[in-house]
DNA sequence: GGTATCCTCAAACGCGCGTTTAAAGCACCG
DNA sequence: CGGTGCTTTAAACGCGCGTTTGAGGATACC
């Protein structure tokens, strides 16, 4: 199933994440994961310990990236002139739409932090907001500097509706269907700016 | 744990929500479900079929009465003079709410329903749009009766975003806390208003 | 009182789970 | 060549899973 030039930890990475997509966290099996990544069932624990931190390092692979990625973006969009809230949100949107786009599991990815969210479970989200909780930080402190007189609860409610209602598009979970003339990218592209419109008028309501 | 005045098919609905909420559909086992609802292990395949069948029932109970009760308040806000969109969004979220803030399990039942979403499992996935489908359907002609000028295919993936961010809203996913002062249940209803609002600016959007 | 119907129960079924073990393979260096 | 450290391997561990079974209890109707 997975390319034999890579290492196996990435083989069982890749593996675990399309599963785990597919099946969720508890759903897929370390012997599905191992079979699927041509690799001894035994490596998993092998290589990451257990199961549940096998599940952080599926994380952590796309989200070290796609977190400097977002700041990165967000540096720029305060930078430009003239700063505009479409250009922050672009930033935070842009990065992962061009992870979903990824031919190497990304979208597989989205999904798996659509379940993330759906999981109540204590110590995962715990680790994802240890470790990325910043991120969402620096981007409501950089729309509250650019919309100062939004107040900070209706502004927190707001960056919930959208971070729920991006992870919905991006994971394709939606019942809008790609056009036959379509190709994955433009239509990803396009969920992208049909987002980033919506979200800005979301924020901008009276 | 349940209460023992209920027959044997409630209590293991009602508990088999709460896991199923707790720890997913996988996650969740028919011995932690009947050992909750005091129930015998082998009531669940007497009264059910399958673990699977059970899954579905627990939709059903609930989601009878929410379309039932949207497609009531959507007929009520179509004869409201004037029809206003936040009417209808109203219509939409306002039965949720309720739900969700039933005592009995509820709130439960909104993260179920969360996890539905996150599971590509195709046979849930048809059980809930044979169901349930048509509801969608209802109010998508009647904000596109709303709102004409509205490009088909923009209102449907406005639509995705919004019931994407809803389904987290009413789920407690989300990073808001409930300030001190509140009950849940205003917590709650502060929540759809602010949700009301946020939707309908983004429907707007221009 | 007998019998039919519905329900509950304890026990067992085979299976797949996450994890552990100990030996074998393998590349590198003194 | 021999040894060293990392990796892979097959096999096994005990456990919990969904489901099935067959006996027994409860209730209602004749």
């Amino acid at each position: 199933m997975s390319h034999p030039h890579f290492s196996t930890k990435e083989r069982i990475l890749s593996a675990a994440e399309e599963l785990f997509a597919r099946h969720g966290f508890a759903g897929a099996s370390l012997r599905q994961v191992t079979s699927a990544a041509n690799v001894n069932l035994a490596a998993v624990n092998y290589h990451f310990g257990s199961k549940d931190n096998l599940i952080n390092e599926v994380f952590r692979r796309r989200l070290d990236e796609l977190t400097e990625r977002r700041l990165e973006a967000l540096k720029a969009a305060k930078s430009a002139t003239p700063v505009t809230l479409e250009g922050i949100l672009d930033a935070f949107v842009e990065p992962a739409l061009m992870l979903a786009s990824d031919r190497l599991g990304g979208s597989s990815f989205m999904r798996v932090l659509a379940r993330a969210y759906a999981e109540h479970d204590q110590s995962l989200r715990k680790f994802l907001s240890d470790n990325y909780g910043h991120v969402l930080k620096a981007f409501s402190s950089a729309i509250h500097e650019h919309m100062p007189n939004l107040d900070k609860e209706d502004l927190y409610w707001r960056l919930d509706f959208i971070s729920g209602a991006l992870t919905y598009a991006m994971s394709e979970f939606g019942v809008v269907r790609r056009p036959a003339g379509r190709t994955e990218d433009e239509h990803r592209r396009h969920a992208a700016r049909e987002f980033v419109r919506f979200a800005s008028a979301g924020l901008r309501a009276p």
